[in-house]
DNA sequence: CTCCCGAGTTAACGAGGTTTACTGAATCCC
DNA sequence: GGGATTCAGTAAACCTCGTTAACTCGGGAG
């Protein structure tokens, strides 16, 4: 009754040697120098062994970025684990911490959040394949990152602390907002986060959108280097970010 | 005295030429499709023909983005022909041409915007060359895009209009300001528009670096679809941010 | 009329992704 | 247990790529 055979156990094996030196060779020399037949040499085994293993290597680095998402997961939860139980408090910890993570990690920062989404570069349908992984899996890794934020946010709203002074969404958008709403409270329950619908409101919406929008421009222009002049004070900067979006979302 | 050589005309032509089919190849294509003997085939000649003009394809992808650079800020500035003279006006219709552009030109947009300044990937030293091409011309492309924005936003320093509500900077940045606000202050200078040195207050320079960060993230996120749930209303959703802005930078 | 500069060519190298046909060992099933 | 099968890995090959080296050959300069 050994459910994972050994054969089983092996190829998983070798599956995490791979992404390690894939990652490994990132990390060292950036996205274009993760080589198929790199990795392989590492590995002490040919480029076309790969294929057992993934469709391509474009297949492979969509796999790296999962991977990359959980790592950065657990990285943030750990980084929770050492911050008082004050809502806001946490909150402040995963920016400063996806903060931090970034600034170390700019190429799997540039894989993961700055990679255009095959804006038509691919050949429509060229998406689905019956190929040699798992795909329960595709989905949960990716998701992981938004469990992290959403267990992080989720108990602000459910203590509707978000409205004590509503953050005044624009009529025009309210209306928008509500496949927002629904899709965020599935997204609750998805991630086994238990959330009131009411406590989804519009106004708890727009306030996520506003704070991932500022935490994410001024994270990637750090990482990118893309600030009209040098900001040697950036540190000081993202804290005044921080602080102007927790005094504007009605916090603390 | 013809000081413009025939030879030195068809070298022009023909280094247009190139820098034509490659941008082409950029949009319809993405970043690693721009191939030295794709753009060759598509011009008719060899590859190392290429070499005559450019050092290395990393050297013709700086280039272009240079002169993508030089394409936004001409259309930016044709954008803002149309617009009425109030100031806010031509800032809003700056913030929302770049947002048009990025949208229409994605791939452009993550060459410029999003792509990560050769971090630590090359050999140190290996920025000098004397190759072919005028030096002189290198650092005027990348900027003309920093002057649009200066120029629209300069006037609004200039009157002190940011001054009005005094977007209270906080104190641990007035101190780290001080660097950015000389780099301004000369970048005023070097782009031709005079400007009183106490303009350049630390406030104002904190509210061009909230300007930038915002719109920036808005529109990053917006082009590589980085939002945590689909956003039907992404239009209304921009308008927020730019109204926003303007309300907290005590602008109108 | 020469000489030479320089745009462009051909040939070649090494590296990369990917495919095809194969080997041989582990596994499965009777 | 033993043959059939599955499957990780190999070898060889194909095509593309960036880049270099040695050349051709025409227009401009003296």
């Amino acid at each position: 009754m050994n459910e994972v055979t050994r054969r089983e156990q092996l190829r998983a094996a070798t599956e995490l040697d791979i992404r390690r030196h894939a990652r490994e060779l990132l990390v060292r020399e950036g996205q274009e120098a993760v080589t198929l037949r790199a990795i392989a040499r590492e590995l002490g085994i040919t480029a076309p062994a790969l294929y057992r293993y993934y469709d391509s290597r474009e297949d492979l680095l969509a796999r790296l970025a999962e991977d990359i998402c959980g790592d950065l997961s657990t990285e943030l939860n750990e980084t929770m684990r050492d911050v008082d139980d004050e809502h806001l408090s946490k909150v402040f910890a995963v920016c400063r911490g996806f903060r931090r993570w970034a600034l170390a990690h700019p190429r799997e920062f540039a894989l993961v959040f700055a990679t255009p989404a095959n804006t038509g570069g691919g050949r429509p349908g060229a998406e689905q394949r019956d190929s040699p992984h798992d795909p329960a899996e595709s989905t949960t890794r990716g998701d992981e990152l938004g469990s992290v934020f959403l267990s992080v946010v989720g108990p602000l709203m459910a203590e509707g602390v978000t409205n004590s002074p509503p953050p005044s969404v624009p009529d025009e958008l309210r209306e928008g907002l509500a496949d927002s709403q629904r899709d965020l409270a599935t997204a609750f329950n998805t991630h086994g986060i238990e959330m009131p619908p009411e406590a989804v409101s519009a106004e708890a919406v727009y306030m996520l959108l506003r704070w991932w929008a500022r935490l994410y421009g001024q994270v990637a222009l750090e990482v990118f280097e893309k600030f009209p002049f040098d900001v040697s004070h950036a540190d000081r900067l993202f804290e005044s970010v921080l602080e102007e979006l927790g005094r504007e979302s009605g916090l603390r």
